[in-house]
Order: structure tokens, then C-alpha cells, then sequence
DNA sequence: CTCGTCGTCCGTCAAATAAC
DNA sequence: GTTATTTGACGGACGACGAG
């Protein structure tokens, strides 16, 4: 595979992908000081299986902590791109992501495989295309399509577009760009031309199509592997901002019962 | 300058979970 | 039951930083 060329085995003993565990303890601690202890081993059998299994997505945990806690921010369902976000695209329907392209163009990736690409300098609307990738699912009548294609030589990952462009994503950097070219050669290895999926009898066939679709399973995991990470972040700083509230409550309540205390029983010397 | 360590980011795999 | 999504874990890359 192209992107692991590197066999050496090597682990850092601190690692990026930290458990959140430590912080959910701690805010829990702090809570059960605050709260009295009803639900002290009240756990039942359904509650302790739940404990013992998977936990739900940052995105339920953080929903359900914001419900219970006003003024926490809710994970939203689908998020474009925060900042950058080009005037001419932000009145369309809201992508999932935009890029823009070297030569300036604007290509917003909707759900649903939706591919809009925006001129820029046009009056935002002008110049907008709608494709809809072959792979996701039947495109509406009328829609380009757009195949979807293996890397290329240079490391990079191709949309082919009718009218001899190529919608090209480099596979390195921060972010994902994509860029619009003229195709250089003829169709590189591992392109499949828009067939009927009837059509797909030959073993190289078969086999490509196998290849496309984990190269489509690869490219989705990846962006649901950044998103994933987006909202542990987020769930995490949530956390954070927990501990630092409810510390804030736990030294309060202390002081409050100090006083209670001085007043209730004075000293009598 | 080189080397080792640390922290962070990323892509991938696999398993759990959710959605249909 | 099948497919899609989510996420923990793993391993590699890379930059920053200090020690020699």
C-alpha cells in the first residue's frame, strides 16, 4: 500500500490517543461530593452492564451532559469547515466540507457524496456544478457523474470528472486539498469506467471493483476518523470545563459549611 | 550538528454500536 | 440480519527541545 512503507515498530510511552477516563473519574468524584449519595451502590444489573460495555459517542455523552448542564455547547450533527468558509458557498446547502482549489475554485463535499464546485469571482451561485460520485448511492436524474480512482504515481487521489478534468487530493498535510487538473496520461491503474455493476464479470474486474470499494472505505473511515477525533476534543475540553465548575461548587460548599459550623457551635472561650 | 525523547497528528484496523 | 458509523488501539511521521 502506498501510504505504509514504514515496517519499524516503534512506540512512544506517551501517547496522543489519551484516555478521557481519568477526567470522566474526576468529574465524577467531584459530583458525588456534591450530590448526596443516593445513588450510592443503587447500581443495577442493567446500569452495570451498561457501565461494563461500550460506552455511546462522545457526541450522545456530550448531549446528554449539555442537556443536564446549561450553557454547555451540544456536539452539532454535521459541521462544515468553522473558519475559511467561502462567502459565494455559505448560502448553499450546508456542506460537509469545502476545499478550495489551486486555482481558486471551491469544491464543497456534501453528505451524500454530493460534490458542488464554485467559481470564484462569480456571484457565488454562477458557475456551480452539483456531481454526485458513482459510489454513493443512485445519483439523482441528471447529475454528472463523477469516478471516483485509485492514487495516482504522485501520491494523490483522483476524482475524474467529465470534460477532461481531474479533481485531485493530495495525500499528505493538515488538510485534504484537492485540486482541479487536466488529467496528464491516459486513465492510471486501478480506475473503473463507468460501468453497469451488471458488467463487472471479469476477475480484473471484480477486482478492481474490490479495490474501489475499500479505497472508498478507506477515504470514509479516514474523514470519520478526523471527526471522531474532533469530537473527543471537543468532549474532553467539555470535561475540563466540568472539573473547573464543579471545583469551583466543591470549594464553595466547604467554605459555606465552615461558616455553618462557626454559627451553629461557637466557641466559648 | 547529531541523537534521543516527548508530544501531537494522522491513517488504518478491528470491534462495538447504531441504523435500517 | 446486514450495512454504516463510531471509536479504541496501534504504529509511523514530524517538529520542538535539550544533552552531548
Amino acid at each position: 500500500m502506498w501510504w505504509h512503507q514504514h515496517n519499524l515498530c516503534f512506540r512512544h510511552p506517551v501517547e496522543e490517543d489519551y484516555s478521557s477516563g481519568d477526567l470522566e473519574k474526576k468529574v465524577a468524584t467531584i459530583a458525588e461530593t456534591d450530590e448526596s449519595a443516593e445513588s450510592e451502590g443503587v447500581i443495577d444489573s442493567q446500569k452495570r452492564r451498561e457501565i461494563l460495555s461500550r460506552r455511546p459517542s462522545y457526541r450522545k455523552i456530550l448531549n446528554e451532559i449539555s442537556s443536564d448542564v446549561p450553557g454547555v455547547p451540544k456536539i452539532e450533527e454535521e459541521r462544515s469547515e468553522e473558519e475559511g468558509t467561502p462567502p459565494n458557498i455559505a448560502t448553499m446547502a450546508v456542506p460537509t466540507s469545502i476545499y478550495q482549489t489551486s486555482t481558486g475554485q471551491y469544491i464543497a463535499i456534501a453528505q451524500g457524496g454530493t460534490i458542488q464546485i464554485s467559481n470564484p469571482g462569480s456571484d457565488g451561485v454562477q458557475g456551480l456544478q452539483a456531481l454526485t460520485m458513482t459510489n454513493s448511492g443512485a445519483p439523482p436524474p441528471g447529475a454528472t457523474i463523477v469516478q471516483y480512482a485509485t492514487q495516482s504515481a504522485d501520491g494523490t487521489q483522483q476524482f475524474f470528472v467529465p470534460g477532461s478534468q481531474v479533481v485531485v487530493q493530495a495525500a499528505t498535510g493538515d488538510m485534504p486539498t484537492y485540486q482541479i487538473r487536466a488529467p496528464t496520461t491516459a486513465l492510471p491503474q486501478g480506475v473503473v469506467m463507468a460501468a453497469s455493476p451488471g458488467s463487472l464479470h471479469s476477475p480484473q474486474q471484480l477486482a478492481e471493483e474490490a479495490t474501489r470499494k475499500r479505497e472508498l472505505r478507506l477515504m470514509k473511515n479516514r474523514e470519520a476518523a478526523k471527526e471522531c477525533r474532533r469530537r473527543k476534543k471537543e468532549y474532553v475540553k467539555c470535561l475540563e470545563s466540568r472539573v473547573a465548575v464543579l471545583e469551583v461548587q466543591n470549594k464553595k460548599l466547604i467554605e459555606e459549611l465552615e461558616t455553618l459550623k462557626d454559627i451553629c457551635s461557637p466557641k466559648t472561650d
